[in-house]
DNA sequence: TAGTGGTCTAGACCACCCC
DNA sequence: GGGTGGTCTAGACCACTAA
């Protein structure tokens, strides 16, 4: 067996552990690491392409490779249906739609989606059950500009999150994590007190520079969200 | 100019985007597709790779590649030094040593860094300040079994987390976020009222199995952590 | 078992950018 | 200017797995 572009990347991620590689150590040229380890330049470029992509390495033409100084460890989050979500950890999912209002943009919301005034919106507000639990609150506006379509779905069975998902593509988004102290309203939707710190999560898209959504997700009392680096 | 595998990935996407491409179709086999773009296979399997690391597509041998039906887009986060987070933002960093123990582990501790009974714990706790506000309050244990040097370092001037990044290079990790009801310690520390939401940050890092450090990052009062889709 | 993606090769040309 | 990585090719063999 050759030495394959997985075996590269173990090889390299245990001289950077053993400090053989310190942080900031420059690595040989891919063709002298080809010559190393007995195999083609593009193995090599294929192994040291990855280990950039996960945030160990640095490259630059001419400079070459090198161990980062900082390894800025990157995290990935899925960014699942809420209704997948719930059901992959084997609970029963409950959905309900609370309010469905066709509005005129308010201007916080214009300056987010890059509307125009008196521009249709509409404005939905939703549960998502976990068994019987609750499990999220969500505060959604959608850009009936963008999305013309939505005003003729009535969201009753299904929610936006997941008919958004299967139905617009999207171009950019933005994620934005925080806390907040739970309202009276958000607290009764969440059968929590108020003020009991909510896991909240911002969400923005845009086709194209057109704004399609924002949401404000509430997250039940003591939910967290885990990834690995 | 030929096609290249940004050009390939460009197109499928648009075709995506315009329907041609509906989420669930198969694609092509990888023959067929380099024979369409007037390209080698190794460039297209470039493209489509790329795309499945995306969430875009997905991939398996026989049965061929397909359009995601729900299509999970994926958050990149990339977790800096704090430090770096500040003065990045153009203001002044200060980091306060407040307390500084050898214990013996706790028994959730000894769980969660996977380490025997009765080894020995650094436990840290200090604060960031962005300017003269407080930025971050950090509970902080090391492992010494893991990281004896740690037992060496004061720590007086530089923060553990920044001392761990650069002397133990690599290491597994998890993340998670929730947000917690301020208890009056960090409503202190951070300069707010008991209860105030907080957004706090978990980490855990190991080294080849073994525990190295566990960390819980309390933000000051309505930080709001954001990424780009 | 046959078709698909997964990987590797040996060579080539090129763009970039530090020296 | 010259060395580095970035990319592409045409061909090959292999591993997996759906049919």
């Amino acid at each position: 067996m050759r030495t394959s572009y997985h075996d590269i990347k173990a090889i390299v991620l245990t001289r950077i552990r053993d400090n053989t590689l310190p942080p900031g150590a420059n690595l040989p040229g891919e063709i002298d690491l080809a010559k190393e380890f007995g195999c083609a330049r593009a193995t090599v470029n294929r192994a040291m392409r990855e280990l950039v992509d996960e945030g160990i390495l640095e490259r630059k033409r001419k400079a070459g490779t090198k161990v980062k100084s900082s390894p800025t460890r990157r995290a990935l989050f899925s960014i699942p249906i809420v209704r997948e979500e719930i059901t992959n950890t084997g609970q029963k999912y409950r959905y309900v739609l609370i309010a469905n209002d066709v509005i005129s943009s308010p201007g916080w919301l214009r300056a987010r989606l890059n509307v125009k005034k008196d521009q249709p919106i509409l404005h939905l507000r939703c549960m998502h059950y976990a068994g019987s639990d609750p499990y999220q609150f969500e505060d959604r506006w959608i850009n009936l500009a963008a999305v013309p379509r939505a005003a003729d779905f009535d969201f009753e069975d299904m929610g936006p999150n997941e008919w958004l998902v299967r139905e617009v593509p999207f171009t950019e988004g933005e994620l934005v994590f925080s806390a907040t102290n739970a309202s009276n309203e958000v607290a009764n939707f969440l059968d929590t007190s108020d003020g009991t710190a909510i896991f909240t999560v911002e969400r923005t898209t845009w086709l194209d520079k057109l704004g399609v959504t924002y949401a404000r997700l509430y997250f039940a009392r003591d939910h967290k969200m885990s990834t690995r680096l």
